[in-house]
DNA sequence: CGCAGGGTTGATAGCCTTCAAGGTCTGTGG
DNA sequence: CCACAGACCTTGAAGGCTATCAACCCTGCG
């Protein structure tokens, strides 16, 4: 991994995302002193879904997924984050989902008690955290709309999109898929063989390649037809 | 209707259906001298998908319903509100679903930009308005979890678990459904002829009896065994 | 009374799941 | 270096759940 600078990490996190530049000069400048680093080794658990959330996150590198059970073992993998990311600002008192490392990761973590006295005196920070918050109610929207009304293939084109905007340089072709098929599956609402079966029919077609870690896009504009997102 | 004071209206809120109290004596006031009243007919658009969010609302009495398009005409509702709700919040700059009335509703309107202004010098506020939008996040969630993962009948019980949680006195077994039977179907993931069979279903069971304008529910236990969630 | 819109029910079709089997990759130990 | 085990991925066949298409009913209204 190439190592990453404040400025750059804000622009990638859920808020840049959106916005094409922070709101705020560095909000997170201000929690630095009060985070810690951690290393989280490969399918382990970093909080659990029902824990207290005395801690918010971020990514400094690899890739972690936040996930609800049903009591009869159904999944949902609410979303995928990645370097610059932060999350666990999410909850009221006690953590929806568990977040769960993908890959080996290293976290940044920082005492939510603290941010939130910080937010109390700094409106800049407040200001900035509920905009966190609410692109990650944004994303949840669309997502919305993507479980109830897309179907199997239009679900797919529109995750590998997702994931191509995010991982992936604007020209690069190569994107890489971290997750394995069966949390893809838990995030689009599929089972894996389904998950299976599209992407080898995208492969067919010629609209990408397919490797064990990731995927190449060789026709971006029918995958954006696909997932009926005209504007790319 | 009947008249409902301040107090009362900011525990049925989307904040209130969270937590038991509010968090402050009471940040509606703050901004009460800033609103005006309008009334709305049934069917009517309170604002549309990608307007400009310029003002947020509070429901005095009706139904509201937020509503997603995609460009082929699929259909996704948000969420149904209900008088004590407020609701225009959930977006950065435009808004990210239509708003429109189920039945007529009398709306009290907030500027946005006045409330935002308000939100910098009076923490309190700001601090209620972060937790309406955390219970939204909340809501989508579960949401997420019901589209993805859920059968048509787990559906059903889970959104009139929710109905009558919101719109019935604790003992009442009638609910109040203003909506359409289209309405609910997009709300859930389903067409229309499910929702109709899945209550047929449920009829013949006598685990809920129909009217046109709302349900009876005879046996809560039932529907909370299918919809998946044990504690109610 | 006739119309229009929503609701309900039936028959059929299709998408996706389920069940099953085989393939591929990776890490481990001899 | 090779063999093997286990996990994940892929592909095939059959079935089920829900959508689609169609018809009819019911209610409110001009």
């Amino acid at each position: 991994m190439q190592s990453i600078t404040h400025a750059a990490q804000q622009t990638i996190g859920p808020a840049g995302r959106m916005t094409a530049r922070p709101v705020v000069p560095d909000p997170l400048d201000l929690l630095e002193q009060f985070g810690s680093t951690l290393t989280i080794g490969r399918e382990h658990e970093i909080y659990g879904q029902g824990d207290p959330a005395r801690y918010c996150w971020r990514i400094l590198s690899g890739c972690v997924r936040t996930v609800k059970l049903l009591e009869d073992g159904r999944r949902q993998v609410g979303e995928f984050l990645f370097a610059g990311d932060i999350f666990g600002l999410d909850d009221l008192a006690i953590h929806d989902f568990a977040a769960e490392a993908v890959t080996d990761v290293k976290l940044r973590r920082y005492p939510r008690r603290t941010v939130e006295a910080l937010a109390e005196s700094r409106t800049a920070l407040a200001h900035w955290l509920h905009t966190l918050t609410l692109n990650n109610l944004h994303a949840a929207h669309e997502r919305m709309m993507l479980l109830g009304r897309k179907t199997a293939i239009e679900k797919l084109a529109s995750f590998l999109l997702e994931m191509a905007r995010r991982s992936a340089m604007p020209g690069r072709v190569m994107v890489d898929l971290p997750m394995s098929r069966t949390d893809i599956a838990d995030h689009l609402g599929l089972t894996v063989e389904t998950v299976c079966r599209v992407l080898a029919h995208l492969k067919r077609d010629g609209t990408l390649g397919i490797s064990r870690t990731g995927i190449e896009l060789y026709d971006r504009r029918c995958l954006c037809d696909l997932a009926c997102e005209p504007r790319h």
